[in-house]
Parts: structure tokens; C-alpha cells; sequence
DNA sequence: CTCGCTGCAAACCATTTGCACGTGG
DNA sequence: CCACGTGCAAATGGTTTGCAGCGAG
């Protein structure tokens, strides 16, 4: 019944152990590029590999960047949203507030459970706004 | 002062009309395919930067799907969300509700205009819940 | 010992870019 | 006419996969 066993490796740890000190989404070749930073000999590879096992479990969040990379954060992490602006690019870091708690309840309305969400919003913060807009 | 004039041509129009009978998010390949289906004789490039272009004069909103791909939709549509199982991938349609207002608002706090947002909600639907979680 | 984990490099695939011709204005 | 739009194909770049060796259990 133990069915899928994780075996603990030295790579595996690292990821986690790395993890633990990011509250924020990293990009898989960041995290790699840390690790190697740290003198982990760890291949990219595996730490996609990792990341997607441990995406998979429920052990990290993951989602898609603007550009198309993965990024990923660990579970239970508190986390903000970003409010960025089309012009600058300009990230704000908001709360969830009234946001987080719909999210729930439209889940479980639905019988979800184990539920994560992801709230991105974009526009046009007041210093980017067209002073003479043409249309 | 006309300044970056967008020019009328056949494909544009394509792209736009095929946009208006589209409500939800459609990547930039289905929509080349679709075009081509209709007989118009589009490029893929073509449909890539005409959409690039549309989503920065803000005539389309666009985001990243979770599988890397960038899709598409045409603004000011009567958008919904989704709540999508990790077990069976099933996608229920959900209203923004509260979660809009709260976009609105807090966008609004922070002098942000012209803002969209993107709300996914991920979890386990009731029908993929183990049985026997051995955690 | 056996099987999962690891990692290099090639494979993949969506997207972007270079270059030259056609066309809108 | 002149610059932008178009499109083919190659380039790019992040992510995934094949295959062979090592280490955990």
C-alpha cells in the first residue's frame, strides 16, 4: 500500500531545502542556477524532473510566467498577488482579501478540495496612462 | 501626429471577425487554424504578430495557458473563470463575482486603469479525491 | 541486487526573427 | 512611390525525453 515511494536523494533535498527559503515563484533554471550557486551538483534536468513530481504531489505550486517559463513556490507559502502595469511593467503586491475568500467558496461550491488559485491583474498604472489618447 | 497607423488589410480583418464570434481564450495556433479552414490564406507568423500587435493597442487580452501556449480573446467579452480539477482535468465555468469587484478595486487603490485580470482556481474535484490518502 | 533517480544531449514545440516581395495609402 | 504587412523557413529558448550509470532500500 506504500505504492509510490519518493526516494530520499541529496538533489531531492536540496530542492526542497531551497525551497523553504523562497516565498516567492521561481523560474526552474533559477532554482537550478541557485543550487549550482550553492555548489549542488544538480543537474537542470532533474530539478524540472523534481519540481514536477513534487508539482504533481501537491507539494509546490506552480503556474505559468508571462514568458512562458514555470515557476513554482511552495505550498501553504502566504502569498500576494501582483497587480502589474502594461506600460512599465511596474509590479504591485496586493492581498487577496475578498478575492481568496471567493475562490474558496466557488470551489467548494463545486466539491474542490486541495485548492490553490492564481490572480493575476493588468492595466495601466497613472504614470503610464496616455496623456492624449488618439482613440 | 497619426502617428503608428494600423493598416486595413485583408488578413487583419480575418483575424478581427474570426475574434468577434469567439468569446473565450483561443490560442494564436487555433485561431490560424481556423482561419485557414475558412479558406483565407494566412500565415502563422502573420496570425502570431497581428495578435501580438492587438494585445498591445489593447484590442485583445491576452494570457499564458498552462501548458505554455498564449491564447487570446477579444476585449470587453462577458468573461467567466475556471475551475479546473488536477484530477480529471474537468473545467467548471465560473462567474467572477465578488473576485471582479475586488480586481476593480484594488486596481482602482492603486491609480491602475484599463485593467483586466485573470482568475484561475485549481483543485481536486469530488469525483478525483482519494479514496484512501495515505498522508 | 533491483529499481528509481540522475544527467547529458538531442528532441520537441510554441513562438520569434530575417529577409524579400506585395500592397495599402 | 515608400513603408508596412506578409509569409516562409530557420533560429530561439524553455521544457521534455532517451538511455546508461549510480545509489537507496
Amino acid at each position: 500500500m506504500t505504492g509510490v515511494a519518493v526516494r530520499s536523494t541529496k538533489q531531492r533535498a536540496a530542492i526542497a531545502a531551497l525551497l523553504e527559503n523562497v516565498d516567492e515563484f521561481r523560474s526552474a533554471q533559477e532554482l537550478h542556477d541557485e543550487l549550482r550557486r550553492r555548489g549542488e551538483g544538480i543537474g537542470l534536468t532533474t530539478v524540472y524532473r523534481t519540481l514536477q513530481t513534487m508539482a504533481a504531489s501537491g507539494l509546490v505550486d506552480s503556474l505559468r510566467t508571462d514568458t512562458g517559463e514555470s515557476v513554482y513556490r511552495r505550498c501553504s507559502a502566504h502569498h500576494h498577488h501582483h497587480l502589474v502595469c502594461r506600460g512599465c511593467g511596474t509590479a504591485v503586491e496586493v492581498q487577496g482579501g475578498a478575492a481568496e475568500k471567493w475562490a474558496a467558496d466557488v470551489a467548494r461550491e463545486h466539491g474542490f478540495t486541495d485548492v490553490t488559485h492564481t490572480i493575476e491583474i493588468f492595466g495601466v498604472c497613472g504614470d503610464c496612462v496616455p496623456a492624449d489618447s488618439a482613440g
